[in-house]
DNA sequence: ATAGGGTTAG
């Protein structure tokens, strides 16, 4: 077989592209590349030298790059927000034609920039990337930074600012829609108050609708204040706005949620009965599943199964969500053994177990000092295309330390990033660093340190009483070495975030 | 097309 020609860039016909004989970059290889790359730090050079890597890596496979691949990408790198960004720049500078550009990357981006706390000009200058590359913006990049500034920022007044300035700053119309995302970012950050004076303030210009009440009601629910919200009910009423299921949902969550289990035994009843001339209060599967849990949750095991051959009778079809909930209640107040019945049973009816599912019951495990088949039960999910997160992975590396399997939790650290199926996020590097204390080792001290780096080198920011300990643990064991490094670290990272420019 | 149920700590 003589060998093939050369391909040469000119003769390539465009009616006839030769299939290409290397697969494409797949997400998963990609965003090792990006893990790997040498810089983490989120500079424009940076960003210019990972997409000469992309580049490079290119011929090997084919370019170009498609939108759902740079999604995935993201989504992948979703608990290592600088690499994701770099990698959302490096995009940018391929040349065009070896990448496709969505608005929906371009909001996953916003998404992830919006999440570091500090640096409030890489948000804006990511929201400035949508002009710039003709993105339109879609419905979901307001509300994306509504959410974060009001909830993971905790400034609820820069969301209310910026929806206020939106014509004026983005040419955008404010909308009702809008609005009520805004609400919903103020009551999810426990505003309700804020976001009840604010419909009141501008009720002529945009007049509630049922998602508005809604909202409103969730929010007073949130903060315990069922009266409030059964108030929002009635005006509601009173304002001709019907009642939907979902408000009648979210008041009787309020009374579980507020421990007043009385009070939303009695509003399901009512539900039930006035359901004969309101369709609307008919309880649905969501009702159950709430009446199933909560009950769960105060201990009232029986009731709960009672609720839960109850809506069958009534011609309810319990969901994956209602069997999630029925086995973390047996999970939590009862025996483990029950809750593994129950999984088998839902399996047998057809169900398809999600990562809710096998979370809920590793961690039932784990409770019950079974970790060995916890992990059997990982693998097990694995093995049917039930993909673990970081919360999986969270439950095992701490129940794992509890039983003192500290190598064994370590090892799971390892293994969850390796394979890039999840990377650690906060909560994985709490768990590792307050565990690494209780054998008062040197070396210990030593990784804990270590990963009090790496969790700032993905964006996360201990908090100073972490850091302090283990500053404190480091000079305890004379490890003058890294509590310099420590501090370093602290400077250049302050540094960082005045730096930042794109 | 924005709102409601299931993963968080003894």
């Amino acid at each position: 077989m003589p060998p093939p020609p050369p391909p040469s860039p000119t003769a390539a016909a465009p009616t006839t592209p030769a299939p290409p004989s290397k697969p494409p970059l797949c997400p998963r290889q990609i965003a090792a590349l990006v893990l790997n790359h040498p810089s983490s730090t989120l500079t424009a050079a940076s960003a210019r030298s990972l997409s000469a890597s992309l580049l490079a890596a290119a011929p090997a496979h084919s370019l170009p790059i498609p939108a759902p691949v740079a999604n995935a990408v993201l989504k992948l790198l979703w608990h290592h927000a600088p690499r994701a960004l770099l990698f959302f720049h490096a995009l940018l500078r391929l040349p065009p034609g070896t990448r496709e550009l969505s608005p929906c990357t371009a909001d996953l981006a916003l998404d992830l920039a919006a999440r570091l706390r500090h640096p409030r000009q890489l948000t804006s200058s990511v929201l400035a990337l949508f002009p710039r590359h003709g993105l339109a913006f879609t419905p979901r990049t307001f509300p994306i930074l509504f959410e974060r500034f009001a909830v993971s920022q905790r400034r609820p007044d820069l969301a209310v600012r910026l929806f206020l300035s939106l014509h004026r700053s983005h040419g955008v119309a404010q909308d009702l829609p809008l609005f009520n995302s805004l609400l919903d970012a103020l009551v999810k950050s426990r505003h309700a108050g804020k976001a009840a004076s604010l419909v009141r303030a501008l009720e002529r210009r945009f007049p509630p609708d049922a998602v508005t009440y809604n909202t409103l009601a969730d929010g007073w629910c949130r903060v315990k204040d069922t009266s409030r919200a059964l108030d929002i009910l009635r005006q509601m009423v009173e304002s001709g706005i019907a009642p939907t299921k979902a408000t009648y949902n979210i008041i009787l969550k309020g009374f579980f949620r507020s421990g007043q289990l009385q009070h939303a035994w009695d509003f399901f009843l009512q539900m039930k009965n006035r359901c004969i001339t309101d369709e609307n209060c008919k309880p649905d599967v969501v009702s159950y599943t709430t009446v199933l849990h909560g009950l769960g949750v105060s201990g009232q095991l029986d009731k709960a199964r009672k609720v839960f051959d109850e809506m069958t009778k009534e011609g309810c079809v319990p969901s994956t969500a209602t069997y999630n909930a029925l086995i973390q209640v047996i999970c939590k107040k009862g025996n483990v053994e029950d809750a593994v019945s129950v999984f088998d049973d839902m399996i047998e009816k057809g169900y398809v177990p999600n990562v809710v599912t096998y979370t809920v019951l590793i961690r039932g495990l784990c409770h019950a000092r079974k970790i060995d088949r916890a992990m059997k039960l990982l693998e097990r999910m694995k093995s049917q295309g039930c993909e673990p997160n970081v919360q999986t992975y969270n439950v095992l590396i701490r129940y794992s330390f509890e039983e003192g399997e500290i190598e064994k939790s370590l090892g799971l650290f390892e293994r969850m990033s390796k394979g890039m199926e999840c990377l650690p996020n906060q909560d994985t590097y709490n768990i590792i660093i307050s565990a690494m204390f209780v054998r008062k080792r040197a070396e210990d001290m030593a990784v804990a340190a270590r990963m009090v780096v790496d969790m700032v080198d993905r964006g996360y920011l201990p908090r100073r009483f972490m850091f302090n300990r283990v500053l404190n643990g480091l000079m305890l064991t004379g490890n003058q070495e890294l509590s310099r490094e420590l501090l370093r670290m602290q400077e250049k990272y302050a540094r960082l975030r005045r730096e930042i420019r794109l």
